[in-house]
DNA sequence: AAATACTTGACTAAAATGCTAGGTTTTGTT
DNA sequence: AACAAAACCTAGCATTTTAGTCAAGTATTT
């Protein structure tokens, strides 16, 4: 389990999809406008995304993304997984044959950490942080931005 | 909290270090031999690590490191985080100023999420790795070899 | 004095990151 | 039927990071 910036930006972006579910499908175009990630970034993210079955999508006008289940249903282990390629290039990969054709130190050691770690992040939903005061703060804040953007003639009133 | 490779062979490093605590300073030499990795890339890893005081070095003929404290008071959050940058070259660094002089939606929820991560991995120590049965098992198979390679008469001994 | 141990800095190949550009399909709307 | 909005695909690019290597030191102890 690798934790980067990559996976960061998929639980950003999947985290935007659980906080307009019920705005119906989500544009890649909303959502790079709201958290300022660039389209064909999220356009790659999305691609893996669908292929772990995270979302639906829909083609067409009116289309775009939804969660393909309950906001509660997705861990963010499970965000994280789906995006991170799984190739293994270290040399403890699959086989156990890192060092002198045997198992080096940290091999158990580290798969189980890392198990660990992903158990941990499998006890945090997206639904789960939807619910947390400070992402919840910023949404609304997003929101507000995004209302200006489409109607300037009330832009004075939140100053 | 950045969960890469490099923390790896630190954490490997130090737990070489940790299984030979008996035998007086460890020499990067030999870390490098039991362990598989290159003399100089130790050199680097541990010259973090002395800086973050998990180490004590010891010069001249004979020396070598050894661990700064008991293996119980080295946690593998502290490991980890003594080599890693911590530049934040992520747009998400100190300031809070990641998207439109805004704080971006995940910025509380990563750096919430990396602290439990983080107090996980402290919950962790290098004294606890030492205990487990399959860290002793790979730890005895490598001091076997070591032996082989220095004594040859009794090579047939443990076929 | 010499062996041994550690330090420093420059360099490199490979991979990951994040983006740009330019498509093609699919599908709802006019 | 034509158009436009969207997903979806492909290729490539610039930059940074990773995981090291190499060379030339400095310091300490026998």
């Amino acid at each position: 389990m690798r934790l980067t910036t990559k996976g960061r930006y998929a639980v950003t972006a999947m985290l935007d999809l659980a906080l307009h579910y019920k705005d119906g499908p989500i544009t890649l175009a909303d959502i790079s406008q709201r958290q300022g990630i660039s389209l064909s970034y999220l356009e790659q993210l999305f691609s893996r995304l669908r292929k772990q079955e995270l979302v639906d999508s829909t083609r067409g006008p009116g289309g775009g993304y939804r969660l393909s289940r309950d906001s509660h249903q997705i861990a963010v282990a499970d965000v994280i997984t789906a995006v991170d390629e799984k190739v293994e290039t270290t040399r403890c990969g699959g086989l156990s044959n890192c060092q002198d054709d045997e198992q080096c130190l940290t091999h158990d050691l580290w798969t189980e950490l890392s198990t660990q770690i992903h158990d941990f992040l499998m006890g945090i939903s997206l639904g789960n942080l939807v619910e947390r005061q400070g992402v919840q703060k910023v949404a609304a804040r997003q929101e507000q931005a995004e209302t200006h953007f489409v109607t300037t003639e009330d832009a004075v009133v939140n100053s």
